[in-house]
This record gives C-alpha cells, sequence and structure tokens, in this order.
DNA sequence: AATGCTATTATTAGCCT
DNA sequence: AAGGCTAATAATAGCAT
C-alpha cells in the first residue's frame, strides 16, 4: 500500500529496512490501540528491532498482559492500574471539553462567516468573550495542557519497556507541532495535539 | 477504512464488536507478520477477547518473545527454536520451488497461446511433460504439500496460547481452498493455497 | 534516525450468506 | 460465529528533508 506493491520478504537494504520498520511499528503500535479501544481489550506488543532494541504496546500496560498470560497472579502494582484508570478518565473529559469548545468554535466561525481567513480556534474563541468567560477558557486549556503532558509523559514510561520513542511532539520538551486535523480518539497514543503558543498564550491572558 | 468512517471508541454493539474484534485481530497478526518479515525483527503479541480468551502471534514464537523481554535466559525448549528454523527453511525452499514452477507455467502457457481457456499450472505442466519428468514434478508436489501442511499445523499450535483458530483452509481436515491469486509470502501466517486436489493428482500418476 | 508528501495498494465497515 | 463481497477509508513505499 504504498507507490509500489512489495513482496513481503526481508528488505535487504539497510537504511530503507530501518525506515520501514520505524513505520510499520508505529502502525502496528495504532492498530493495536484501535483494537483495544474499539473493542475494550486488552492488548499487549513486544517488538525487538534487528539491533535488539525493544519496544512495546500495552493495554491497559504491558506487564499486565504478560502476567495474565503467564496466568500468574497479576503481579504489577495495582497503584498503576488505578493511576492509569484515572488518566483515561481525566483525558476522555478533557477530549470530551475539546470537542465541546470546537463545536462552540464552529458555531462562532459562522457568525464570523466571511471576515477574511479562518482564524484557529483559540484565536477566535477569545475574540468572542468577555473577560470572566476568557479566564475560565484559559484555566480549561491549560487543565487540558498539564493533562495532555502528563499523558504524553506516562505513555513514554508505559509504551517504552525499554526504548520506545514517542513522536517529537510528544517529548518532554514540549515542542509541540501544530497537525492539520484534531484526532478524535478515545484515548490511545495518538492524543489530540496542542498549539505550540498555547502556553504563552494562556500566560498572556 | 470500511464503507463509511468510524469513530475510535468502544462498539456498543455486542455482535458488531465480536465480528470487529475477529476481523481487526486477524489483520493485527497479519501486520506483525508482515513487519517480522520484512525488518528480520522479533515480534510478539498477545490479545485477550473480552470473554477473557487468549490469542497470540510470536516470531520466531511468542515464548521466546516474553522470555527476552522478561530478560530471563530464554527458557524455551531450545529444540523448539531449532524445530522452527528448519520449518521456515524448508517453506522457503519450497516457496522458492513454487514460483519456479509458476514461472515455467507461465512460459507454458505463452507456447500455448490461444487453446481456449487457460490451465491451471498443475494442470498445463502434466501436458509438458516426459514421464521421467512428471514422477519428479509429482515428489515436488507432494513434497511440497507435506510441508504446507506440517507447517499449518505447526502455526495452529504456535499461533494459539490458548485458543487461536486458523482459517479453515489451515485446519487438519485438510480441507483446503481455492484463492484467486497466489500469495507470495516468505513465511507467514499466509502459506500459498493448494489446490483441494492436488493430493489426489499426485497419487494418479 | 525520523518526518512530510502523496500516488498506490491494503484494510475493513456494513451487509449478506 | 465465521466468511465473502465491495465501496470507502487508511496505511504506506519511495522520495525528499
Amino acid at each position: 500500500m504504498g507507490r509500489a506493491k512489495i513482496e513481503i520478504k526481508k528488505i535487504e537494504n539497510r537504511s530503507a529496512r530501518q525506515v520501514c520498520f520505524s513505520k510499520r511499528r508505529m502502525g502496528l503500535i495504532k492498530k493495536a490501540s484501535e483494537l483495544s479501544i474499539l473493542c475494550g481489550s486488552e492488548v499487549g506488543i513486544i517488538v525487538f528491532s534487528q539491533a535488539g532494541k525493544a519496544f512495546s504496546f500495552g493495554h491497559p500496560c504491558i506487564d499486565y498482559v504478560i502476567d495474565k498470560t503467564l496466568k500468574r497472579p497479576v503481579q504489577i502494582n495495582c497503584e498503576k492500574i488505578e493511576k492509569i484508570r484515572q488518566l483515561e478518565k481525566q483525558y476522555n473529559e478533557l477530549l470530551q471539553e475539546l470537542e465541546n469548545e470546537t463545536e462552540k468554535h464552529t458555531i462562532l466561525q459562522r457568525e464570523f462567516a466571511g471576515g477574511g481567513r479562518g482564524l484557529q480556534w483559540w484565536e477566535e474563541d477569545v475574540s468572542g468573550m468577555g473577560i470572566e468567560e476568557l479566564k475560565q477558557h484559559a484555566e480549561s486549556l491549560e487543565a487540558m495542557y498539564r493533562v495532555v503532558i502528563e499523558r504524553a509523559k506516562f505513555l513514554q514510561i508505559q509504551a517504552s519497556l525499554v526504548s520506545y520513542q514517542l513522536p517529537s511532539h510528544f517529548l518532554g520538551d514540549h515542542n509541540f507541532q501544530h497537525e492539520k486535523t484534531h484526532e478524535k480518539h478515545q484515548l490511545s497514543l495518538l492524543v489530540a495535539p496542542i498549539p505550540d503558543d498555547l502556553c504563552e498564550k494562556s500566560k498572556e491572558l
């Protein structure tokens, strides 16, 4: 499913193999994530690169799935599972908020229709709000930002049994990137992207 | 990627959820298989259905991947890994033979061009061979058949930590089905399909 | 090594058996 | 519950960065 059809056999070119590994590993984990969400099933994936580097994904986490597989009493810290469930809950609540805001935005955008280039939602909302509403909005955004950061960090730990690297916009340096559309995904590796400047914007208010 | 776009959130309808689970689980395992082949990497997947049924896939096998993950000396039977490698070797050799035969077939087909409906390759080869060549060919086919059966049985064991079911044409009853095209896949869950009547045909010679 | 682009191929949602 | 069909969406091969 690319520019050309390929045979399923070992890719001999070293760097092409590495690129393929990276892309398909990500695709595999995304599929696993979707399966676990759509069907409420527990899933664990472990991949070793040829260099022996390990990557993993698990829902609710890889330790849980391995313990369950080995039919030994789930030995991982129950707190960990609890923490995961809490984060999921927070994440999904915030996602709901985001969707509500997006809806507001759509309505606002209609009201301002024909006013030049379409503004981004975090810009546009501001122009339509009173000061109290603005403060409240800023708080929501900050809360969302914090939770997303936490979720990203958590995923970085959970998803890396040894060294799974999150895409750059999930990294601890908070170097978030824009994306064309907001992926709405009830809890997964793909958290909704946050604008680069959201943090500063919130402080400005 | 179906008739309609879906949101990634839990499917509430019980039976729809079950169907999705079954289809996507298969898709996930196929992807994992491709990754392991294309990139020569070791991969393990474990999925629990909501009913608690376990499904797994592993390359070279799930036990190996789990042991390696737990950083404990690989405890599984070394014979098992050895057996797997041998089967892989045999399988790939036979696959190569199959490809050679298919090529022969293409050439033969050109020579007979315009002779009514295109015959299947195992029919056509017969009409173009001397008795010694025929015997040899029959032996190849039988060998291929035996290895594919063995491979299918093996996969049935390896791929089911608890109860992963292979598609019907892999089942022990040898009720193979035709497929439209020969999937060429260097060792994976998708072994090239064998015509229903190959076994009898070989005996007839 | 990883990401963005995009023409192509691959997967699958919904429906039917 | 499992498989086949097909329109429609999703993943990705080959390139460029």
